[in-house]
Parts: structure tokens; C-alpha cells; sequence
DNA sequence: ATATATTAAAGAAATAATTCTTTATTAAAA
DNA sequence: TTTTAATAAAGAATTATTTCTTTAATATAT
């Protein structure tokens, strides 16, 4: 999206096929749900409507091996996909910014099973300060500083209002956050050993009303 | 993401584009707020951090001429910008499932902006209908089919829970939505020309992750 | 006026990602 | 046991996207 990280020697996973695994995952563990035991590319791209060899290139960064005729073992892919992704680890985050969206983030369940678990959320209105939601209190912003000292935690979702994102973000980083979910739509400027992850509406605005517009010709 | 759609004859303009175009369009505007008439891709390249030349290439597809040594004259620019993503028109919008996620998406003012106006909202839940969010009413979910009948709503925002996306989803096209912006990670299975932007949290997790992971070693 | 530096635009090259092809493996059928 | 069909894996080819290079335009300075 942004700019591209290339911190990392040995070629790292492209990003088309990372943002794809979930996808596998969720579904194997479906299938596995209901007792198959091996399942093909093939019939994987089948269900996903993609390509077969895609689905071979992109399973293949986890490791696993499939055997002819047979495919896959279902229950070596879903754990080595989890293992592979972080799913199956509990990292812990912080959420600034417990407004419309950080308490609609805090209340999501599916959280955990992303490996992401919220363990505090700041912000700086006193009526938000103190509530709880699912299971997460809401603490005075200033005690980032103090918390973050006795926690290492590497996560945090930013969902503050635009005009602060970029001030909050710097302070995240000082307190010792290398990776940023990035929901407001700030172009966070910030150290290239940060990981940031822009997830903005206005890109999947764009593509949706233009993809409509070219269908209607 | 998933299956690429290839509905149009012409050669549409790359997702990676599209994707970037908001963020050009975002920044123009505050400049421009600031009295600046022109500005040339470079300096946009290094304030947005990214290749000058891909900033040409990228802005071409407005059809805005620059001038060299002047730049690209800014009004004129985010003007082509708006027309071209649609952000300046009224794109009217059902949102399904007013939860947690779907009434912050309902309280978020921002989506004006992009163009996108949720004109109702619907949902099955007896305590949630009735109730309205950020100006927008909660009805009944079977009003929807009498609605749509009145209404030319094309495009809908899906936030149910993930067992019911599917068949919500086929109401939906039923009903004459032909884009539907689906934020739950249920796999939707529909015509080709229907158009869906799939918002999975599951693929940003991945990403941010691995890049993670792979930061540490 | 003329030269100079800046820059958009167009095209070439490089890189990344996907799709196609071949090969080798293996379970099941004959 | 031998044959057959299915399929993973590896690599080639294609396609898409980004980055680099050249060219032409033009405002500013000389
Ligand atoms: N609401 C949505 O559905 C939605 C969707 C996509 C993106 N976003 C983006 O998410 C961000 C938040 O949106 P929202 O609708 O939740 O806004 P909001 O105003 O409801 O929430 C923002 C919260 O941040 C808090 N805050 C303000 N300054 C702070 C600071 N310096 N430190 C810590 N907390 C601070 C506010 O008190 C408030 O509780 C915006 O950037 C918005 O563009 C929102
Ligand atoms: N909460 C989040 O922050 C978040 C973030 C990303 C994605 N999601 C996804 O968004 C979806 C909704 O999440 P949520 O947390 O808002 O859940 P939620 O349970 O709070 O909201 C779902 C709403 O849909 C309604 N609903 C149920 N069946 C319906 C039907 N057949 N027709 C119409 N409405 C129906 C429910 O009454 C409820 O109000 C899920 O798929 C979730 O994975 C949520």
C-alpha cells in the first residue's frame, strides 16, 4: 500500500498471498470441522474460485507438503497456517481512541481468534474513561506511558480522530509499539522500522464505486 | 482479492491505483485549503512518500494535464479526482446488521466523503429496530424488499454476523444491488456481475503479523 | 532573447505476481 | 503387478505493476 518494507533478507512472503492464508485457513478448519481428513488444491480453488496452482503456491509457504492423489492433510495445514500467521499465539495490543469504531473493535469476539487480543484501550474524554467493553477498560491516555513501561506490548490499533493520529502515533512508537493498525485516514509519517498497516475505507470506497461505474459502462 | 472481475471492455485502471487515488485526493485538498494553485509530482512523491513517477502515472488517469515547472494546477485535480472515484456524487447505500460495527459505521460522518450515503439501515434484532444512528433509522429487515422496489439502491454495506451473510446476500442482489461491501468473512458466493470489496480484518492481521514476525527475525 | 533547470509524459526496463506447462509421485483400478 | 488417473511441485511463460530513462515543454534567470 504505502511504502514498501524491505528490512528483511531473505524474501519475504508477497503480500497478495499473505493476505489470502486467512482465507485457506478459515476454511479448512470448516472442512475439518465436518471430519475431512486430506483435501486437494484442486477442490480448494474449487470452493475459494481461485486458481489451483495458486492455491499450491500459496500453501506452500507454510511448509507443508501435500501428497498426490491425496492432497492435503487438513489438520497439518490449519496448524501450521495458524503457526505461520501468529493466529495461534495470543499478541497483545493496546487500542487508543475508545470511540465509535475502538468500542466496535473491542466488543468483535473474533479478535482472539486473529492472535490480536486487546488488553487495554486509553483514551483521553473523561466519559470514556472507565467503561468497559467486552471485558476491556477504557484507561486515562497519559497512562500509556506507565503501562507500556511495565508491558511489552509491540501492538496498537489506532482509532482516535484524524487531526491527533500522527501525535498519538509517535507516542505509541516512543512507548515501544513496533507494529501500528492504522484506522483513521492519516498518512502516519513514522520511522521505517515501524510496521504500519493502513486499513482505510477510502481505498475500498474507491475501488467499489469505480468498479460499479465501469460495470454500468 | 478474490476472483477478478474482467466485465469491462476497455482496460480498467489497476486496483493498486485505485487503491492510492483517495490518499492523492486527501492530500490535494489540505494543500489546496492552504492557497496552493500548483503542485508538481515530485513534491507530492516526497510528502506522500512514494515514486514521483508513480505519482504521474498514477494521476494520468484523471485525464488532468500538468505543466512542466508548474506541476498540476490542484483544484482542477481534486475536482478530476472526485469525478473520477465518484466521491462527489450521492451514492446511496443499504447497511444490513446495525451491531456493533454496523452503527459505528452508521455514526461515521466521514463516509459522506467518499460518496457513500446510507439511507437505512436493517436488521432482524426487535431491540435494534427502531432506533436510528447518526440520522439513519434501523427498520425492519423485510422492509428492505418493499423499499428497494421504490428505491434504486445499488449498492449495500453488509455487517451481519457470518452465518447469515450468504443468504442476506442474495436478498440483496434480489433486490437489485449489484456492489456490496462486505465486512463479514463469510466467502460470498454470487453472480460475476455482482460487484463485492471484501474488508476482511483476518487479511490485515496476516500482514501485520508476519511483517512483525519477520521484523524479529 | 537565450540558456538553464524543472518537470510532465511517454516509453523501456525491471520487478512482482499469476497462470500455464511439465514432471514426478502415488493411490487406486485393472 | 502393471496401468491409469489424479495431483503436488517445480519451473516457464504470461501478465501486471513499478521503477527507470528519455524526450519535450516551459517558466525563470541570465
Ligand atoms: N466509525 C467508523 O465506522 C469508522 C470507520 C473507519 C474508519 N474510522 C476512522 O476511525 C477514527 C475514529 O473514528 P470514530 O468514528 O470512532 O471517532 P470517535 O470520535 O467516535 O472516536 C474517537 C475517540 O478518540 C478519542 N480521542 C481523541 N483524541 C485522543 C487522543 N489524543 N488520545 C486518545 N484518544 C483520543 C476520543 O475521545 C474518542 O473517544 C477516525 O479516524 C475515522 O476516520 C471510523
Ligand atoms: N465488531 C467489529 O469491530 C468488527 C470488525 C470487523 C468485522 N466485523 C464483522 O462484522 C460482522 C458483524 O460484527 P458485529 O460485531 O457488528 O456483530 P453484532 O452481532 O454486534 O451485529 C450483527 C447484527 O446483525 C443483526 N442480524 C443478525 N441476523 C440478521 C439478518 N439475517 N438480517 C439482518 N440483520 C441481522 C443482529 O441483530 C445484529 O444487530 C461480523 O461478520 C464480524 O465478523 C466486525
Amino acid at each position: 500500500m504505502s511504502l514498501k518494507r524491505k528490512n528483511n533478507k531473505s524474501t519475504q512472503v508477497p503480500e497478495p498471498t499473505l493476505r489470502r492464508l486467512p482465507g485457506y485457513l478459515f476454511f479448512l478448519e470448516k472442512v475439518r470441522e465436518k471430519g475431512v481428513i486430506n483435501i486437494s488444491a484442486p477442490t480448494i480453488g474449487k470452493e475459494l474460485k481461485c486458481d489451483p496452482t495458486q492455491v499450491v503456491k500459496d500453501l506452500a509457504v507454510t511448509g507443508i507438503k501435500g501428497k498426490p492423489r491425496v492432497g492435503y492433510n487438513t489438520y497439518e495445514l490449519c496448524h501450521a497456517l495458524e503457526e505461520f500467521l501468529g493466529f495461534n499465539r495470543v499478541n497483545e495490543a493496546f487500542l487508543i481512541g475508545a470511540g465509535n469504531l475502538g468500542t466496535a473493535l473491542m466488543a468483535y469476539q473474533e479478535h482472539q481468534t486473529l492472535g490480536i487480543k486487546i488488553i487495554a484501550a486509553f483514551d483521553v474524554n473523561e466519559d470514556k474513561i472507565g467503561k468497559h467493553v467486552g471485558g476491556i477498560h477504557v484507561l486515562e491516555y497519559n497512562k500509556l506511558f506507565h503501562l507500556s513501561n511495565r508491558l511489552d506490548v509491540k501492538i496498537a490499533i489506532l482509532t482516535t480522530p484524524n487531526n491527533v493520529a500522527q501525535d498519538v502515533a509517535e507516542d505509541l512508537v516512543n512507548c515501544g509499539v513496533k507494529a501500528i493498525w492504522n484506522f483513521t485516514h492519516c498518512n502516519l509519517d513514522l520511522p521505517d522500522n515501524i510496521i504500519v498497516e493502513d486499513i482505510s475505507m477510502s481505498s475500498f470506497a474507491a475501488v467499489l464505486l469505480r468498479r460499479l461505474n465501469d460495470s454500468e459502462e
